[in-house]
DNA sequence: AATGAATGAGCCTTCATTCAT
DNA sequence: CATGAATGAAGGCTCATTCAT
């Protein structure tokens, strides 16, 4: 007879069993690359055996999803509050802008291996999975876009096109992202470098005295 | 005997057959990705038997690899005199940076499914892949960062940390790449976005006013 | 959960299947040669699966080395307790004599086609293989040699280079065998062919009579 | 107009090309061994283009036999003559027989490789080739036979099965071979074993002393 | 006659997937 | 439910052979 507790356990093992084979398979990815992965590689990290995998998942592409998705839906997690508070002056957008590049650069540091890993390897798995890394950077992209939107239409960030800046806003942070994990940027520090993007974003590379005759709507600025 | 029309003659079929195998191989990966083609794929495409394809490259690899040192030889041509001229002054600066923006546009335009395959793909298909992308990106970082010293040096630039800057530019561009490659931005033409992101690059997305306050070496502006 | 049944059963199959491929894989070799031989002949005759083969061996190769191990161990089984009772006296080395190449007889014809198959076939497959073949019959050569040797010391055998003799009498056996398996000496019983190169091996075939003028230490013969 | 000297230069040519051909397959067939060797490397030893080999050999057993074929004529040659004029005595005869195994030891020295060669690979390569070399040997083997019974018929060799012993003279032979050039019996000369198997062949190893009680018709010899 | 580019049959090997226990 | 033995489809690669030049 199988009793309630009884049915309870099973539960648990068999779910204990699915975390282990996620845990495993996300190890295996990170040292092998996804396609060169193969099952057995799995299975054997996980130490269970070759038929328990399709227990649990369809097939490869499956597990990865899985994981993927999970880690998506932290990172979302992470800003989803973000939208709460707006920044009321300049200042308080500088420095919303700089907290929430640090915090990005936080989760990345975490997560350093299993973020470059699905920004390289999504978009080559199929076409699914590059849809969902594209949704998921087109949503920090918008996010940034908002933001600006919000700044512009307070006055305190310039007119722009705030889709094109948020895209690459997204593609800085890509490109850093990538450049850090070599280890190039050895002398400075991770915080010198975000001040250093941020204001980039804020200010660009020209010189200050410049803009003022090359910027159209200038008379603003000699006041 | 052999003739000289004969071995010559035989060198050009040879050679034919070999584009022709580049060609196909450069079709199927675009259409197939690299990891889901085979060599009877290429084969086929190429209409060539298949131990053809052994006669010219030792695997899978080595055929993308040619194609992509091919592309990367085309690519740095295009761009290697530019060192000859440096801008004189900041008109001359954001000129030279537009036009270098543009003709990199140009050529992805021209390129466009090559290059997002190569970007998208190169990391995960071996280590040396993986180093080939990323050494073209960093001569273009490193190229960029050059051209922002020199104007750093000039003084139509603020002083910044080139080495970053230069990857971040890097980053933007590849990210409106793949953007733009998906469609999006699709109200604005393709000069709109360019002189967009050459505005972010030099004056940032902050409102001029606002400088004012936060750069330090600000008074210079309002004098 | 696995039981321990399960397990054993399992265990059983295996080893099974193992088994059912080296009987094929001798089989198949014996009938096709081993450079002949492909590893679906092998499968096909066992009636497994292609993949079933690689569970258990590497390669042709490792399955014939296998086999031949095998073979090699219960060949040097059946003189392992020989060199316990040494002959006393030149009556009991020559029966001794006689029954040990009776035995080695009796052992080739259970073993006929897999003796020559592995005599023929080893010195071309791969160093290794070949090795190992030398190995085998330098094996017993010397023990051949050793006997040789007490034989002397006692007094009961003229002097010789035990070494020489050794090598020459393993080769009069590999090449009767290689005869024999040929069915010449059809008239011959085979114990009548034991006897004649026994007979060979202690008196050559030079008349009686001559050597007591050739043997230089001949005066102990004609008292 | 093609002259008489044009043909007779054409032929000369085609003729040289066979020869550096069949040359470059024995060097080929020595440092790779048969079934290792490929066609195209045989080809390029020999600096002729691929099809060219087809013009003189149907394949790769085709030139192998041809080789082999060669080698067997020269081999028989040294020794037609030998029936010519047989022993009158057993003085003659020991002679003869040595001077026929130095003979033989110095053809096998002077083509070493080629005789191991042939020795090891022929058994492997088809039943024609191993019939040759079957041949080959009986050959020798008769011809031992055809010796001793002529000294037994004059007197001179105790009455024995002179196809077994033929045989066996044979495979001491090979055995020695064998053993000899993998540089065994280091400390003795080539002469000393020599002597050595003449020995053993006339007299045997077993004491002078016994073969008086132990040979039947052993009355003859204390006369 | 000689060449060597091209070919494709055929073998090896891997690995996702099934299924009896 | 978990297992792991067994499978065979699929793809890589070699190399003997052909044939246009």
């Amino acid at each position: 007879m199988v009793t309630k507790t009884r049915k309870t356990s099973d539960q648990e093992r068999k779910e204990r069993t699915r975390q282990s084979l996620l845990a495993a398979a996300a190890r295996v990815f990170l040292g092998t690359g996804y396609h060169k992965t193969v099952i057995s590689d799995i299975v054997a990290e996980a130490g269970v055996g070759q038929g328990t995998f399709y227990r649990f998942f369809r097939d490869k592409e499956d597990v990865f999803s899985t994981l993927v998705d999970g880690f998506i839906e932290r990172m979302l997690a992470q800003f989803a509050d973000m939208s709460a508070n707006l920044p009321k002056n300049a200042e308080e957008y500088r420095a919303a802008s700089l907290a929430a590049t640090k915090k990005l650069a936080a989760i990345f540091e975490e997560n350093r291996e299993l973020v470059l890993f699905f920004l390289r390897e999504a978009p080559t798995i199929s076409p699914a999975m590059a849809a969902k890394l594209d949704a998921m950077l087109n949503r920090f992209a918008a996010l940034a876009g908002f933001y600006l939107q919000h700044a512009i239409l307070m006055g305190f960030a310039r007119h722009c096109n705030t889709e094109v800046v948020g895209q690459a806003l997204i593609g800085i942070a890509l490109r850093l992202v990538e450049t850090w994990a070599k280890g190039r940027f050895a002398t400075s520090a991770l915080d010198r470098v975000i001040e250093e993007i941020v204001d980039l974003a804020f200010f660009g590379f020209g010189d200050p005295r410049m803009r003022l005759t090359m910027v159209p709507s200038g008379e603003g600025e000699n006041r």
